[in-house]
DNA sequence: TTGTAGGCGTTATCAA
DNA sequence: TTGATAACGCCTACAA
């Protein structure tokens, strides 16, 4: 506890500067007075102060990750993403959650500031892309998850237009006609494009699109238990086969509605979800989804700033990422009648 | 970028002390003073560096937190108890995942000295209590989930007996007595104490404890898949009409597995979980299960520290946490034959 | 009310 | 191959 550099030098009878090359194996030591630091290092249990050397290099190797909810599993699983990539190449990660509240995120990038933090990864931000914009002038910065439009901002996003489409065309290919989309919440991009990739595919397939099958939600299990109340107000001819929801938790809270009202999945009705969330392969009936690379997105976030801190190291992000189709349980071939 | 409280003073025309006191507003500073610093610091968005100042502090404001897997639920409901304490106070955590594994929790712990970390909080770890003891010498560590003998280590742990016998209860007073216990880990401490629990309950109510009745597991969901293919090996009139599974994930594997061979839950068989992790309200049917309160654990492991750190400040941590017996869909009254 | 000197633990630079 | 000195950005203690 409160060993310094100055401590083994003393007890090893040289200069602390010995003691500092021995330590970063930097420049000409003997073995001799090498092995003689050592020792006093064992002994002493000495450990270099990597703040004081931070100081000195301008290199904190502290990335901070900024996310809305660390116990949602989508963010726990990006940062895991980031995490494997950070430690792998020496980084710390300091995490806070800001709840979707603005002044939360400006509150935790100024301390990321403050704290030398070399650089800060963001997802999915509440701050316009203004204010984004402003701080990525002071610390390196990476959006995550939120469509950004300003090519300054670096960002890891994935257009979830294609993927909703691939969960529709599915649907489709099983000869469903009258497809309900179960919303996220609105004015969020991410909301948005889910919609937009549903009803284009609708549309290349020449299937009039249908303002009364679009369901209101937010995201979340209870808005989807709502939807399927909203469902069983419709009347029986006007009812969808089949359900495309924007997210996992709403697909799982409008089967657990349905089942109440004794309707089966998939048999009385087909469901696809969107996120692949964990969750999605332990349901019952295991859920058919489109997933979206939580993990892959947050090693490639962390990847892209690592190249921004350091251009001559040219770490690959790998191919683009893109959202993919899950075949499970929850759907099937449209039945006459 | 770069600017130092050099450069304020040098543009305010004062001194870098009078800087250092407008920024920590200590000791006197003419309001004129003052304003002329104010707007120098505005102007060139200056930030202190909070390392230099941990330096000469010796107060780094970092707590480490070393979980197993950031992406399991659990680990992540405690992160962000632990996350809501320290933030309030000023602190801000890193956070490092071992996998299970004693290397890397060493490494982490070396980390966390070398950062000047003011204390970590180490969950499950699989390092032996007495290189935790060793450890907690150099720096204040508290020790979460996982049961510690000496006295000396800080922890919070919840001596899960009592929860287990929660859940054994409810199935006895619901008239079940064939009751097996899908187990956990083996010779894991949390698993033997859940066991534990399981058999003195049996015990007290002059249940004879069966060796049949006990399924081996490892605490995940495929393992409970298993464990249900191993109960349909027992003949008929052998069978257990009810089942507590040492985790939630066990019990939702189980009953994943039951539903495939048509067996309905709770009216063949009742099924009572461990944890209560969030899936288990979303599932379907919703899981009865025994709560095991992960954000109040991360909360008052962060309490305890902060209590160490700071002597003066006694935050409290409450009552002392136990495990809560939630009833939710899952079980039902054994009918007779 | 303000400024000067010294140091926190480390490394870069230059000299020996 | 080793060591003295001056930084890094800031704060404490003391002086003016």
């Amino acid at each position: 506890m409160g060993t310094t550099i100055k401590d083994i030098a003393e007890k090893a009878q040289v200069s602390i500067m010995t003691v500092s090359r021995v330590m970063n194996n930097s420049g000409y030591v003997a073995e001799a007075t090498r092995e003689k630091v050592m020792k006093a290092v064992q002994e002493l249990n000495y450990q270099p102060n990597l703040l004081a050397r931070s100081l000195i290099n301008r290199k904190s190797s502290f990335v901070y990750v900024i996310v809305p909810d660390i116990s949602n599993p989508f963010y726990a699983d990006l940062t895991k993403g980031v995490e494997s990539v950070a430690h792998q190449e020496g980084y710390h990660i300091i995490l806070s959650s800001a709840y979707w509240n603005v002044a939360m995120e400006c509150g935790h990038i100024e301390a990321a500031r403050g704290r030398m933090a070399e650089g800060i990864i963001l997802v999915l931000p509440k701050l316009p892309e203004k204010e984004i914009l402003a701080y990525s002038r002071n610390i390196p910065l990476v959006v995550v998850d939120k469509h950004i439009v300003s090519p300054r901002i670096a960002n890891i996003y994935i257009e979830q237009d294609h993927g909703a489409g691939l969960g529709v065309e599915h649907l489709i290919a099983l000869g469903h006609r009258r497809i309900a989309f179960l919303s996220g919440t609105k004015n969020i991009y991410n909301s948005q494009a889910r919609f937009r990739g549903y009803r284009t595919t609708l549309e290349k397939h020449d299937i009039p699109f249908d303002q009364k099958l679009v369901f209101p939600g937010d995201f979340s299990f209870v808005s989807g238990t709502a939807a399927f109340e909203h469902f069983l107000t419709l009347p029986q001819t006007r009812r969808p086969t089949a359900l495309f929801a924007a997210s996992d938790l709403m697909a799982l809270g409008f089967m657990r509605s349905a089942y109440q009202h004794h309707f089966r999945v998939p048999d009385d009705i087909s469901v696809v979800g969107f996120d692949d969330i964990s969750l999605a392969s332990i349901t019952n009936p295991p859920l058919t989804t489109v997933r979206h690379p939580y993990i892959e997105m947050g090693r490639d976030a962390m990847k892209l700033l690592l190249n921004k801190l350091d251009p001559e190291k040219h770490l690959s992000t790998g191919d683009k990422l893109f959202n993919t189709f899950v075949e499970r349980e929850t759907t099937k071939p449209l039945t006459a009648g």
